[in-house]
DNA sequence: ATTCTGGTTCATTTATTACTGAACTTAATG
DNA sequence: CATTAAGTTCAGTAATAAATGAACCAGAAT
């Protein structure tokens, strides 16, 4: 198995764990490494050893998340794909919006933990206050970011 | 399905994405939830309608995960379970080592794109240095939050 | 108009994972 | 020491999800 192989399925199961297939973590493992923007449908399939219906598949699930991009080339009948800087960009994103969930969700069961004295009901409330504070806070990280890198030197 | 049962499946499902099994997600739904620490096996049993094998395994599943606590009560054979507080608090630990894995992947993914005029990997360069710039900010965040909780008023 | 190319669709197969339930273990109780 | 209670183990089953591969479709080339 070559370094690339390896990485290839090294994104692939971290994309597993995130929710997709894992032969669409193959395909945007491929297309993180990939040194061109043009890979067709026939690169990832030779290079993936998969069926076409499990690339096709995957690919148009990858195009409906917007987490990689179709372009053609003129004077040539294939699709080429890349892979949609954005998505890297939004993992954060998507990590702190089930962060947002969980924070719901401890909300609810406080709900349902009816006497007030009791000191779960309070340690909760401080669980929760630490997620509330952290949902106001994370946003401000990527204000903190793009001022730090857009200042004129 | 009464609230508290529709809680129960709402926090299933979460942990379940979260990488659990579904009757696990139950069981800690089912303990935030309750209003005591005497949560015995038979409880579980019962409420979540489940088999002695799935709860049985569910239950270490959680012990070995640090996500619920066991306990005794004197001159009662039962064994007691109920929620790990710390456990919840640390959702957000586990999405930010996440984060740090994907970064992790990203640079990987740099050593294969060779060419180094590439705009390609400028832009995979930026996005890596926010990752290495959240990496660093979001362990303050929890500082921070100590800070304005212990303060003296 | 026929062939070829690129890609899609979908029924079937394969793989994975979790749940069930019954037999079993261990230890406490009468 | 026989019985019961609490929990464990594990083989079989069910449920889910994803990959395969062959048939199919649309448009371009000949």
């Amino acid at each position: 198995m070559t370094a690339k192989e390896k990485y290839i399925e090294d994104v692939g199961m971290f994309y597993e764990n995130y929710g997709l297939p894992k032969m669409a973590g193959r395909i945007l493992g491929y297309l993180i490494s990939s040194e061109t923007d043009n890979n067709s449908f026939d690169d990832l399939k030779n290079t993936l050893k998969a069926s076409k219906g499990s690339i096709s598949g995957n690919i148009n699930l990858l195009l409906s998340q917007n987490m990689i991009e179709k372009h053609m080339i003129s004077g040539d009948r294939k699709s080429y794909y890349k892979i949609a800087l954005i998505s890297l960009e939004n993992i954060m994103t998507s990590k702190l919006k089930s962060v947002i969930q969980f924070k719901m969700i401890l909300a609810k069961g406080l709900e349902f933990d009816l006497s007030n004295g009791n000191s779960k009901k309070q340690s909760l409330s401080e669980i929760l206050n630490y997620y509330e504070f952290l949902e106001s806070e994370i946003p401000k990280l990527k204000v903190k970011w793009e001022l730090k890198n857009n200042r004129i030197d």
